[in-house]
DNA sequence: ATGAAAGCGCTAACAG
DNA sequence: CTGTTAGCGCTTTCAT
């Protein structure tokens, strides 16, 4: 007795219940069930709730993976940052994730510094991925991978640093713009006698340049030299390379009466020592941090320090890309945030 | 003249490269490229080699949201962290991108605790991206939600706690054990007059108590007390929550030599306040943090804290995961990690 | 060791 | 507004 039937050798089913189990229920076909879901006005009211219905009932929850390969849209996006321990951008890629998850889109997170990373590996994973977009912070080494992300026909933001020939689209602020800020601000309560201590990463490398060329311009170096005493530091700056720095930078010049550190962190460590080395603050040396991290008003002195708006950076970054995803316009794809500078009792 | 060929309506293809180009290159058909680029062992020398050509002269990357609708493996894993600003988490989600990323697997990040935030949304967004695994850090509201992970089928890692009865795999340390050594300590330098000033969060709170609990049986209490004097504040916590907790506990118990801060943020506090006030650390009162973060040892005086290995909590989680992926087996899916009071100028 | 066929679960395109 | 059909790009199953 022989069956007629094809043999059938279909992959067992996980047991997973999909779109067509839930369509089944509501006695609608899946594409219908498909249109409720995504597009719930293309649709009668009375099929709605029934597929509403159907969802509930079951529990069902759609399968973006399919979802994805059929429309081409991940709704997935992916963020890169140097490393994620102790960076400064820890705000912004919060407002990411939030404003992001608000939208319906999830965050894919790429880590292009750690030790043995190789960065096509990562572009690899990420394009890969096929992600709505991608948000690039800190960067890479090379300026060729962010290049072949947009080749990849992949939405790419950068972010931090207007200072960029931005390859798609910017958000940031001008590192330049901040060392010169401060370099101005410092000579306006009357330091004539001013420093850097920095971190060696590119952005604090430029706010550093621009500070020592203000102050320079301005007459704040020892009679006749073309830059301001610095003491630079690999990255990520430290508390401690904080008090090693001040040591090193009063050793080499003690009449310094005002201090740029590219990190608060970085100011910490400062003001640490100086309060070891019996050195008041502000009135021996005024010391300006960077960034504005919560401690930095409940140090003792409080710490004057450059603020930036990270969480808008984050905010405007997801909007960029959702924008793009969804096809909508965007009025300006290049925004600077700008940034502010604190004044506390450190100054 | 009429086209005898059916009327295409084929979703003109992107443009984009597929597998079956680079088969097409090489010469081989769809399944001996695959087998190529993922089982290499299980194809010819020769072969291997044509398609791997291939794969460079076109730059292919494979479409990872096809692979895994079609295997089932998305090599994709989720972790929840209550936020990722300021968090405790992050050398933990550090090396978990890390090590996944070395094996080929991405993270997905999601946020259960910023405003606004809904965890079922948060839940639907995991499951439906069938990640080959969770990864759960502080967790949930409620405790119902990481059963719906497992019930989805997914792997789940808990960490940081040992506390909990896990769902499926754990690794972490035991609060409680953190607060009575904690307490042992502090006694053993001859403290009798200990508090803490705590963040409310769950595992703030339970090394509070078993701190309280440990110093009461040790007699460092005021006569008769059932418990340490405590300030609680709202997670998470600050420097300045720091600063003014000391003030309080100091205002009811001037007697109070030896404190227990629930984080090293809120322990700087207390040392910034302590020098403002003019009390002397550690002869007046001892302090000690909690997470050994960069800047605990630089503070003046440097910090006894209790050193966790977040790293390696963050390493054995993906291993568990990755494991489980590759349905190799689990010798020991709970591990308790440990910690380390380290002893420094503080105490 | 290699290949042909048949899906994975969903949605775009095209009717009605 | 609803349904039919044909894929998205890959891998599983089965056969050789």
């Amino acid at each position: 007795m022989s069956n007629d039937a094809p043999a059938r050798r279909s992959r067992r089913k996980n047991g997973g219940l999909t779109l067509s189990d839930v369509a089944k229920i509501a006695g609608v076909s899946p594409i219908t069930a498909s249109r409720a879901l995504n597009t719930p006005d293309a649709v009668s009211d009375a099929l709605l709730q029934r597929v509403r219905a159907a969802v509930e009932s079951t529990g069902y929850i759609p399968n973006m993976l399919a979802g994805g390969l059929a429309s081409r849209k991940s709704r997935l996006v992916a963020a890169v940052v140097p490393t994620i321990a102790g960076s400064v951008f820890l705000d912004m890629v919060q407002s990411l994730t939030a404003t992001l998850a608000e939208q319906g889109y999830q965050l894919m997170l790429g880590q292009s510094g750690y030790v043995n990373s190789r960065e096509d590996e990562l572009l690899e994973a990420i394009i890969g991925r096929r992600p709505d977009g991608v948000v690039l912070t800190g960067t890479f080494r090379s300026d060729q991978a962010k290049r072949r992300l947009l080749s990849a026909g992949l939405p790419v933001v950068e972010t931090w640093d207007m200072s960029l020939s931005p390859i798609d689209m910017l958000v940031g602020f001008s590192h330049e713009a901040v060392g010169a800020s401060v370099a101005q601000f410092l000579h306006a309560r009357g330091r004539r006698h001013v420093a850097t201590l920095s971190a060696n990463d590119p952005r604090a490398m430029r706010r550093h340049r621009a500070f020592s060329d203000t102050a320079v311009r301005l007459g704040m170096v020892a009679n006749g030299a073309n830059a301001v005493p610095d003491h630079l530091v690999p990255a990520p700056s430290t508390a401690r390379s904080g008090r090693d720095g001040l040591r090193a930078l009063l050793e080499r010049d003690p009449s310094i009466d005002g201090l740029f550190c590219s990190s608060d962190m970085m100011a910490l460590g400062v003001l640490t020592e100086a309060q070891a080395l019996g050195i008041r603050i502000p009135e021996q040396l005024a010391v300006v941090g960077m960034g504005d991290h919560g401690f930095a008003k409940d140090l003792e002195p409080a710490l004057t320090t450059v603020q930036v708006k990270s969480s808008e950076i984050g905010r405007i970054a997801a909007e960029f890309i959702i924008h793009r995803a969804e096809e909508r316009p965007i009025e300006q794809a290049i925004v600077d945030v700008g940034f502010t500078i604190v004044e506390r009792e450190s100054t």
